[in-house]
DNA sequence: CATAAAATAGCACGACCGTTCTATTTTTTA
DNA sequence: TAAAAAATAGAACGGTCGTGCTATTTTATG
């Protein structure tokens, strides 16, 4: 038998514990919610990781993979520069769009863990800080193409845009504004409209 | 006696619930350790405010009072028009950079309470509609004053800037990361430079 | 100073939490 | 198909939570 039928469990219940970590945070995610929603026993959930922490790490490295290939896999077939550059924007956008409706690990991690040391706090760094390397890859490439101006600094630049995507998750996902995705590109637009190179 | 016991007793455990909020957030806000940290029974913290909800409500009107105080009370000192939003913008880092310490109910609550219906959510709601607001009079009257372009809009602006606080937030608190409030005021700068007057 | 009123404490309740232990069922293996 | 192994269930434990009830203490009032 080549699948287990272990793993095929253990795959659903991390889908069904991402589900609830994004919209209740991994504060929120609890063995009984959890075993509720697989229709599972507290202890038969329990019992694929151990503790709720293993869980949690667990659902970080889930999202993680999730996040990179709505965001990341798709946008490296766009040309290295200015147009990958884009790519990447604009299937963040996208990736938060979806997010709106069904919550984000990344961002509510990233206030529940900010405060004390865990495990579950560095994985979230971890995570967050290898996509925002790639972003600022991908910028100083886009300068190397000399498609945007030598003097821009990749730091800066993954700032503004991380900025711009924060914002959209607060209006759109908190406060209901519509409207707010075209405050993002628009946001992004006079960012590289600022770059350009002269 | 013109100050009753009770009420100065209510301003202390306040004063005390509102630390515990910015740091472990408003759900992180629990009868029992606010009643350790005043070194009073639960009871005896309880009957201040009736439920647990109350309490909350309570932090959020005091948050509110404490950020008002901070930032928009002293900036309308400042002439209206461009000097009066730089001003916003300058006493909002630094609340925010004081935030970066203690935390901030503002950013918490914002993931906290993004999903269900509840009291708490609408008045963090309102706090924050009612604040947005007065940036956007502000640049508005920087428009009107022609310290920025006339074709400036002033919910992007809006928009922006508090993409940049938020950022700094994420940046500093959460990942720790030297040199964000540079990345917050260059951010300010190239948004000056572009709606500048032509 | 006595008395009413307000503030606070102490205790208990039911609910949910993560976790452990043991029993049972299901699946894999030989 | 029988034995071994893995998966799951069920019950129980100690802990914390918000809240209600009843005493006791502190404060305000006449």
């Amino acid at each position: 038998m080549a699948i287990k039928k272990g793993s095929t469990t253990r795959a659903n219940i991390l889908t069904e514990a991402l589900a609830i970590a994004n919209r209740d945070g991994l504060q929120g995610l609890t063995i009984g919610g959890l075993a509720d929603r697989c229709q599972m026993s507290k202890s038969g959930v329990f019992a694929h990781f151990g503790s709720r922490e293993e869980l949690q790490l667990a659902v970080v490295a889930e999202y993680h993979r999730c996040f990179e290939a709505a965001v990341f896999t798709p946008s490296i077939k766009a040309p290295r520069g200015l147009p990958r550059l884009e790519a990447l924007f604009k299937n963040w956008i996208l990736e938060v769009t979806h997010e709106v409706d069904v919550g984000s690990v990344y961002i509510s991690g990233a206030v529940e863990y900010d405060e004390s040391e865990s495990a579950v706090r560095d994985a979230l760094i971890t995570s967050i800080v290898t996509f925002h390397a790639a972003i600022a890859r991908a910028a100083q490439q886009a300068i190397d193409c000399q498609h945007i101006r030598s003097d821009a600094e990749p730091e800066q630049l993954v700032y503004e845009i991380h900025a711009l995507i924060l914002a959209l998750h607060h209006d759109a996902r908190f406060l209901r504004k519509p409207g707010s995705e075209q405050r993002a590109r628009q946001g992004f637009a006079r960012l590289l409209q600022h770059y350009k190179p002269l």
